[in-house]
DNA sequence: TGTACATCAGTGAACGCGCGTTCACTGATGTAC
DNA sequence: TGTACATCAGTGAACGCGCGTTCACTGATGTAC
């Protein structure tokens, strides 16, 4: 763990509290002064850290997709150590992926892009722009895999571009069902049968 | 069509505006006064129609889940009509679904279930319990669906629950990914990924 | 080692605006007898 | 056919509160010479 001085603290006090609080209540819902009070500072304190509102926002957003570029990544490195083999090595990924969305102490809080995209007219083309680099991201690094499998699996006739945008519709599908049914378990199973999917279109026939 | 009396047609031109705000800005930040300038109306005559500003939630999500299942029963009642096999009539079902979404003149706004559940505490247990209520709906009538195919294939070993789950986890995650890139095939394209899985799913081998 | 200055991490008061809601009232239309 | 009353579909003024933002200021810590 990084050493954080003192005001790098109060900052990620400021947006951890801020980004639950959009997460169960929406980014206009949120106000600066319950932020401030979490965090036991005032407004003027907050505004120090941040310019104004929208620069929380994009921050946050900044924040999250690093988050989430790390943990795919340490998870697909950690399928890449134990097969070879492309499409082995993405089920497993699959399969690590669900696990950890299992194993959440809590139920799944929600995805801030899709948060965001709910009330993308509060946001400027900064902040939408972010979001489809980031979805774009997640495009691509999927779509390399799938193309790396179809290499090796050419009986397979699919569109990998459409396959990988697949991972991330079930990903945050996955999260408004599990919230609306109330159910965490909802994330793992849905991401399983993506897997079962895969692994269906590259079987040896 | 029914004809509207001069009252219903004011309540739903306010419904509609606010639907399209909501969708597009979030609860929090549509504001009364914008809906009654769009609508050419005071304040007042908007209190007239809607007890407070969650009754207006309400009904709007309400009206929403039903043109929903009008829609899916629609589909339903026109798939059931080409085919006896409950298989086949389900992947004509998809693909109509699929088809529709396809051609629908602009970019899908979004579900509002899904907003509301990504502010969810803005909202009361009425509210919550409506939007569980809606999803458990479309499992049952999917689950129903997806129970007689495997009565039917019974080769196939499937939980179809969490499959009928699957459906609409497609439908809510396509509309993220979709809204994300900007692009409206997005959903036509995911919903006939799924519908190429259940084909594999209940393929004779 | 001392001093001057810069940066960090805030405080505190004030601002003006927009919000949802309340309340008393009203003209037009529909219904009972 | 006339009259009394009820309902429909609103108006208009006022309310108090919370919001994001601005501005001038400050004590503690770090850095240059």
């Amino acid at each position: 763990m990084v050493q954080l001085s003192k005001g790098e603290q109060t900052r990620k006090r400021l947006m951890d509290l801020a980004q639950e609080a959009i997460l169960q209540k929406g980014f206009a819902a949120t106000s600066i002064d319950e932020l401030t009070a979490g965090a036991d500072i005032t407004k003027s304190g907050f505004l120090y850290h941040f310019k104004d509102k929208t620069d929380l926002a994009y921050q946050l957003l900044a924040r999250h997709l690093e988050h989430h570029e790390e943990m795919v990544d340490s998870l697909l490195k950690r399928a890449d150590a134990k097969s070879d083999d492309p499409l082995e090595s993405f089920l497993i990924f699959l399969k690590l992926l669900a696990e950890m969305l299992d194993e959440l102490p809590h139920p799944h809080p929600g995805c801030l892009a899709a948060s965001y995209l709910y009330q993308d007219r509060m946001f400027d083309r900064n902040i939408r722009d972010l979001i489809e680099r980031g979805v774009m991201a997640w495009r691509t690094q999927f779509k390399a895999r799938l193309d790396m499998i179809t290499q090796h699996y050419s009986n397979a006739d699919v569109d990998t571009e459409v396959l990988a945008d697949f991972i991330s519709t079930i990903s945050e599908g996955s999260i408004v069902i599990s919230k609306a049914m109330n159910n965490k378990h909802i994330l793992a199973q849905q991401i399983l049968l993506a897997r079962d999917y895969i692994r269906r279109i590259f079987a040896q026939s």
